[in-house]
DNA sequence: TATGATTTTGACATTGTTTTAACATTGGTT
DNA sequence: AACCAATGTTAAAACAATGTCAAAATCATA
């Protein structure tokens, strides 16, 4: 019965932005913004502010603009950042680690449950508050603590098979910062974090700059 | 006079992908293939491959296809990879430290000169072989050692400051991990690496998929 | 080694998507 | 009560992806 019109990427990748920026300014104590306001901070058109919002409903009111703790809110529902998802991370190393110890993902309701690693010399060590578990345990704690999320912050050699192991313990979702494709069925939802793409893009934009 | 025939970022973000699956495939020994088979393996159009490859000329041959070794050549030239670039970190964290311990960037040719933080409980201590400096250090380092990129890995309080501070010093361009955007001039170039923001979409995509 | 069938590119034409612009409408403001 | 600011929406323009095909080169075979 949902109307099933299909939002474009796109707008989903400017999404966590505009939420980020509604953010500051709820910090600063700000009610009202008018898209073109939006527009002038964030160097984007008011218009196509105006456009990706209305992708989900009229926010806003004519004449006065945008309530900014109210569109917030509205977006931290679009995003499902309005509820708490459970997570682990598998690879315990530094990249692991510093997902762990970073506040910001808590913060935003992600809440990690686990940490794992094949590496038997970790075994009974801990990241801050939470103990490093080894791979047999993998599944099981999986289906015991209702995880939705799996980051993998693992060598690409292990990510495909790492992969498979926790969507079919029950995993939805793989953030996926292995430097591969995982080739997951077409319902299991994959984010990548590719890090060297990202700096050869870089790069890229070193090289052909004009002087 | 060079063409200026602007290549779309969209075409850009595709390239490193594309270099991944040709240095896979020079691994299993491939020497030769067609736009057909490459877009089996990477699930795009062979369309797209062939359009994508002819902005920077014409590296296939009728009947024949890409020879793989050329092609993965060619693009490392374009990505600007071809060459190396002195790199610094700014931020030893977790986060810093594992992009100073993943081999991959040297690999790459991207080479981390040197690690830096204000905490001065790190003074002295070293990251691998590599000694952290103290942020007074930083403007010298980056002129005496012509650092071109600069990597954040610190909180966004400090971003902007320490952004501005690189760029004066030379650097031309600034890898960015902090959860901000970083209002430099125009021709500083900026790759944003927004974490929270990945998994914000990977939320979206949880909350909005259909049973 | 010559020949015809087959493969596959590069170019272009077409279709689809995304972004920007324009504006009529609505509700707050004075 | 009249005015004005700013939305939501529609239309136009810009951009990107896909499909098609002639031309070129390879490959198979005699």
């Amino acid at each position: 019965m949902e109307e099933t019109k299909k939002i474009s990427s796109a707008v989903i990748r400017r999404l966590p932005r505009y939420y980020r920026y509604l953010g500051e300014l709820i910090e600063s104590g700000v009610q009202r913004i008018s898209s073109k306001e939006l527009s002038d901070k964030m160097k984007v058109t008011a218009s196509q502010i105006r456009q990706d919002l209305n992708n989900f409903g009229g926010f806003g009111q004519q004449g006065y603009g945008y309530n900014v703790k109210y569109l917030y809110d509205e977006i931290s529902k679009i995003l499902g950042i309005d509820r708490t998802h459970n997570m682990i991370i598998v690879g315990a190393g530094n990249l692991g680690q510093a997902l762990v110890n970073s506040g910001d993902f808590a913060k935003r309701g992600f809440l990690i449950k686990g940490v794992f690693d094949n590496n038997s010399a970790l075994k009974n060590k801990k990241i801050g508050a939470l103990e490093i578990r080894m791979m047999d345990e993998l599944t099981a704690f999986i289906r015991d603590n209702e995880i939705e999320i799996a980051a993998l912050t693992i060598p690409k050699q292990a990510a495909k098979e790492v992969a498979k192991t926790v969507v079919d313990a029950g995993v939805k979702a793989i953030w996926n910062f292995a430097h591969t494709d995982l080739n997951l069925p077409e319902d299991v939802i994959v984010e990548n974090v590719h890090l060297s793409e990202s700096l050869m893009r870089l790069s890229y934009t070193i090289a052909n700059k004009e002087g």
